[in-house]
DNA sequence: ATTTATGCAAATCGTTTGCAAACCT
DNA sequence: AGGTTTGCAAACGATTTGCATAAAT
């Protein structure tokens, strides 16, 4: 968990900033190495939590600096809060979400290759047949996680 | 297009109400005539752009609770708006969602039976090693609509 | 020196709620 | 009458923004 197993991360995110004009802060360094140690979408008031220093209105504008760069993803769940978490780009890192309705939390999974490979195929025709041009898919299972349905 | 066609909808929609002690006012009705007649979750302002004598607030009581009785179902895109369809038990149809993200909106999709077998075949899996009890799954493409794109 | 980032407090806007009048049954 | 629904206006809360200060180049 130490920073520099992250570092290629830290590249990634220096090198979309600078393409986009804008700087590495270390605010927004600090965004990034945490959303890089957890394995789920953060909420803001998650972020400001574990991050004491950062004001609340630098973490909305960092964060909006950082999904404009292409750095961090905002997940739409079900509850009233944005989640953020690293793009699959900066990650490498394909997933989906499992949304749990009673706690709000989100965590990561994946599925086999050969299903993933259906998905993207399913997707395929039906970009074509609606003339849709698909930059991103979601797969994500609502429901109730293991913590809050024992 | 007229009400009679919807019919069985609000059977449908009369039966869960009364099921959760609710009643199946003039205005709920006309909420699940407008949702049924179009193809596609709507947000509030489009459903008060339609029914023009609906007051906003009775729109949100009126549409929460429909969902609390399982008629209708709101639908979480990438914009500020929530939007609202009917609940799948009711119109008898599952589909996916295509998201624009240039001009906000939702519109409905199907994928072969084959490939929702495979979908529902990986969610049992994931649900099995996570403990995650699913209830629900959203298979949305986000893209840009073929109206946008030209 | 000039531009950019930050922190505080105020503003914004979709949504929710209190309350009195209208509507059932 | 007794309980529910409705409409208006006010309240709420997550997010955004104005502005003055601090930091970076």
């Amino acid at each position: 968990m130490t920073d520099d197993r992250h570092a290629d991360v830290h590249e990634q995110a220096a090198e979309r900033l600078h393409a986009d004009g804008q700087r590495y802060t270390p605010q927004r360094r600090a965004l990034v190495a945490l959303l890089a140690e957890v394995d789920q979408p953060l909420t803001i008031p998650q972020l400001l939590e574990r991050l004491p220093d950062l004001a609340q209105s630098s973490a909305y504008r960092n964060l909006a600096v950082l999904e404009r760069a292409g750095v961090v993803h905002r997940v739409i769940a079900t509850d009233e809060f944005a989640r953020y978490e690293l793009t699959e780009d900066v990650t490498e890192h394909h997933h989906h979400h499992l949304i749990c309705e009673s706690c709000g939390d989100v965590s990561d999974f994946t599925v086999p290759h050969q299903v993933e490979a259906d998905l993207e195929a399913a997707v395929a025709k039906v970009a074509r047949r609606t003339g849709f041009t698909v930059t991103d898919h979601r797969f994500d299972l609502v429901g109730t996680c293991a913590r809050c349905s024992r």
